[in-house]
DNA sequence: CAAAATATGTCAACAGTGCTGACTTAATTT
DNA sequence: AAATTAAGTCAGCACTGTTGACATATTTTG
């Protein structure tokens, strides 16, 4: 049950440890950008989300449903590691105000199937347009491979058991 | 065995609509990814600091104080964009359990100087290490510029007003 | 020096979003 | 017919963010 993360202490992070393999050093920067980057990138949308009492669980769902139409709840919880109440909450409200639709499932009527409706489509659309701005005002001073290696990256960053998951879900372009 | 993403056949993303203002198509796969790659980038620490009672609150409070020893408060809340309140209620367990001190500033007693005992400063390496972790393994599969591509990447994605601060912050190399 | 500004701490209340546990309903599978 | 599955719901809790108001030092200013 221990989480072996022992890495022998605080000598253990330092490089100072001669024979076998020497811990690499931390990546400050690349965690500390990491951090940054996430911050404001969110931060976009959590203005945009503020304005209607929303919050960025509402945002996932919603964007996840748009991009996926169709989705069912199970689908939709493993996408976002969340649990079902969690997810029900926010659900719950989209569904009252009429940014996304249930239907049962026409296989198997026990699922719901979500669908964004116009307003939810719309919705969707400017958030991912904001949240688009970025990329692209960030990627317009970074070569032109910038994009591919941006994705090549965050790509590698994701667990690899769920990266055939994410794969699938990059392969259906828009 | 490499599984990346077939970046050649979408990445370019054709679709120059000439005339009038045609809106961006928004970049779904960028948006996904970023989404994606923090929610597993935070849960190797995650699960370290679950351990100890702690939250990503703490961690990043820890992370910065260990970064930057001798860091004000108010340094500090400008860092992580949170109010006092919020900062508190965290660093109040740190100060509490020994992670962090703090003491009278030496030029204006007023402020407060944080500094990471070695307790804090073995968990923070501990907790910069699995992240470090996730990167190396990540950075392995992509070309020999991939970490300076990723850091340009990232660096590009912050407020153009942050950047200055966040580069004075890197150039501290440790 | 007295007054104003500043840095920080604190109390209280609330919001958003995670979690667990327990129970229900409806539909499908066995 | 019984067991399993998909989903909903209720209750309660934890973490982390927010406002607002007020208190205490300390420094700066007029």
């Amino acid at each position: 049950m221990n989480s072996k993360i022992e890495t022998g202490g605080f000598a253990g992070n330092g490089q100072a440890l001669a024979t076998g393999g020497a811990p690499p050093p931390p990546m400050l920067d690349l965690i500390e950008l990491m951090f940054f980057a996430y911050r404001d990138f969110v931060s976009d949308a959590d203005r945009l989300l503020e304005s209607l009492g929303f919050g960025r669980a509402h945002h996932r769902v919603l964007h996840f449903v748009s991009r996926q139409p169709g989705l069912t709840i199970a689908e939709l919880l493993d996408i976002l590691k969340i649990t079902k109440q969690s997810l029900n909450r926010v659900l719950k409200e989209l569904l009252q105000e009429a940014y996304v639709e249930a239907h049962p499932g026409r296989v198997d009527r026990r699922q719901r199937q979500l669908f964004p409706t116009p307003r939810g489509k719309r919705l969707a659309a400017q958030l991912a347009d904001v949240q688009t701005q970025r990329f692209s005002r960030a990627l317009e001073g970074l070569g032109p491979k910038g994009r591919v290696q941006a994705i090549d990256f965050l790509f590698a960053m994701i667990d690899p058991a769920e990266r055939p998951k994410v794969a699938a879900m990059m392969e259906r372009v828009p």
